[in-house]
RNA sequence: GUCCCCAUCGUCUAGCUCGGUCCAGGACACCGGCCUUUCACGUCGGCAACACCGGUUCAAAUCCGGUUGGGGACGCCA
């Protein structure tokens, strides 16, 4: 019966919105300034952002800030930054829930002259012995309505409720999850002002939503058991209602809810750790949302083709490795000369002397394939950066033996009567001298080469890391090791 | 405990709307071959899933019911 009801509502819900379409789309983000922007929070700002771009909306920002205790401005910063950092552009705001007090207030007073809100003195203490007592008999522990027809008006101590009405159902006819029906019995008379005067979340947010003309509210899942309640107070407002979708949730790898302790949850951690802001972007967007098989997106691409419908209902896991793929291949994508600039604060952080951003652009190009992150490029640098090389011992001990000195002896003379330092160049040349001259194969002498310039056994073609570190600098590590080694062969 | 949601490879997912084209496709990770001056990159190949039970049907990953499992919510937090 009450199926049926719900189901007709639904009906009536869909020829409504297709008589009366929901022009223009406008979306909002709104964060709790009570750290940093996490992963999550991210994701869900960058469906908001993905719709309005995708419909020519618009995006707001709105800080909700009613808890005064826990709210911070470092929490603002912190998030504004990161959505700058992301790339995500606001319309309008951020807005601020704290300096809209008033605006609470008038729909407040329009609640309670309806007699659809009204005062209660319930202690928070007297409530919460209330609540764990119902637990206890297995009954539901919402507000038992004690207040309810009380006629208290207001006073010290007191908040005000919503009068949720006793029977019928609420639907949300949601855009991702679909239609979903909650018996009004089961929800409770919720609390709208605080006994300080200041609204609680799910009055500010309807208000909000209101005022700001929001057309469609994205959000967590974790907000689907508030939303008949929002739908509640709209109706006794009577405004009419936003569309809604819920975005399922993202859990760690033990499919509990993602916090601190599954590792780095904070976006600008990931900037710390040389990620490049589309890599988390591209992989945020497929926690959820896909299109077919493809799995490489620009942000064009993104706001072309990202829709409601393609969101998955399932709780997805957080999966850093993947993440780190995509990062790896933005890195490969990237243009030298950018990621230059972007390698800067890295490169300072080790304590790298200053080099021309051209020079270390050719660098930086020549690692391009073999790193994964900004700071994994900037460790790799050390031979390109330092002009004293940090050579590893063992590597030193197997490479740069006694029986290296000739072929070195004879290297080092044809690159000092070498024209041009290129690629090609040089590979002439020991070409001429390795193969030609000593009959040996090059294999032989590559890593001995290697170490002598890199002072190690892993690093770019070394014609490539010759041609960045040029002539002068070659021949100074080469006439090194030389020396090395002889010193090597007498002993 | 009550309410709500979800369920395809280890993970992200395609397919499910319109049941046969799916002994289930792609990607990450993993394993192996090739390429090769190291490491990577690239490339080729491999491993690996429709949670379970029942129903509807000539036919079910796809529809229905139940079970189990997981998640979320039950605040004068958001």
């Amino acid at each position: 019966m009450c199926y049926a009801i719900a189901f007709f509502y639904c009906h009536f819900l869909l020829i409504n919105r297709r008589i009366a379409p929901m022009e223009p789309v406008i979306t909002r983000f709104a964060p709790s300034p009570t750290g940093y922007l996490h992963i999550g929070g991210a994701r869900t700002a960058l469906f908001n952002w993905l719709f309005a771009r995708h419909h020519g909306g618009a995006f707001v920002l709105r800080i909700e800030d009613t808890d005064q205790v826990r709210s911070t401005e470092e929490s603002v910063k912190a998030i504004l930054d990161a959505m700058e950092w992301l790339g995500m552009d606001w319309d309008a705001g951020p807005f601020y829930q704290r300096e809209r007090f008033d605006l609470y207030e008038d729909f407040l007073r329009r609640l309670l002259d309806s007699g659809h809100a009204y005062h209660c003195d319930c202690s928070p203490e007297d409530l919460d012995a209330r609540r764990k007592a119902a637990m206890a008999e297995g009954r539901k522990p919402k507000y038992d309505g004690r207040c309810r027809d009380r006629n208290l008006g207001p006073g010290a101590h007191r908040v005000v409720r919503f009068r949720c009405p006793d029977g019928g159902a609420t639907v949300l006819n949601d855009l991702i999850k679909g239609p979903i029906f909650f018996e009004n019995a089961e929800l409770d008379d919720l609390v709208l002002r605080r006994s300080d005067g200041i609204p609680t979340y799910n009055f500010a947010v309807v208000v909000d939503d209101i005022t700001m003309n929001i057309s469609h509210v994205i959000r967590g899942d974790d907000h689907v058991n508030n939303t008949p309640r929002q739908i509640l107070i709209y109706q006794a407002l009577g405004e009419p209602l936003p569309l809604f979708g819920h975005v399922p949730m993202i859990l760690g790898p033990d499919r509990a809810r993602m916090s601190k302790r599954h590792g780095a949850t904070s976006v600008m951690a990931y900037k710390e750790m040389g990620y490049l802001p589309q890599s988390l972007i591209n992989y945020l967007v497929r926690l959820g949302w896909s299109h077919g098989d493809q799995e490489i997106f620009s942000v064009g691409e993104l706001i072309e083709k990202f829709t409601l419908e393609a969101v998955g209902k399932s709780a997805s896991v957080y999966n850093p490795e993947k993440l780190l793929w995509l990062n790896g291949h933005y890195i490969k994508e990237s243009n030298p000369q950018e990621l230059a600039s972007l390698l800067q604060p890295f490169l300072e952080a080790l304590g790298y002397p200053h080099r021309e951003p051209e020079y270390v652009a050719r660098a930086a190009h020549t690692l391009q394939q073999r790193s994964k992150t900004l700071v994994e490029m900037a460790e790799s640098m050390s031979y390109y950066m330092l002009d004293e090389i940090a050579c590893d011992e063992g590597a030193a001990k197997k490479f740069l033996k006694g029986s290296m000195a000739d072929p070195f002896r004879r290297i080092v003379q044809a690159l000092e009567e070498a024209e041009h330092f290129d690629e090609p160049s040089l590979e002439k040349i020991f070409e001429r001298v390795i193969v030609t001259d000593l009959n040996m194969k090059f294999g032989k002498v590559a890593q001995p080469v290697r170490v002598a310039l890199t002072g190690g056994t892993v690093s770019p073609g070394l014609f490539e890391v010759m041609a960045v570190l040029g002539k002068a600098t070659v021949l100074k590590r080469m006439r090194k090791a030389l020396a090395y080694m002889e010193q090597e062969g007498e002993n």
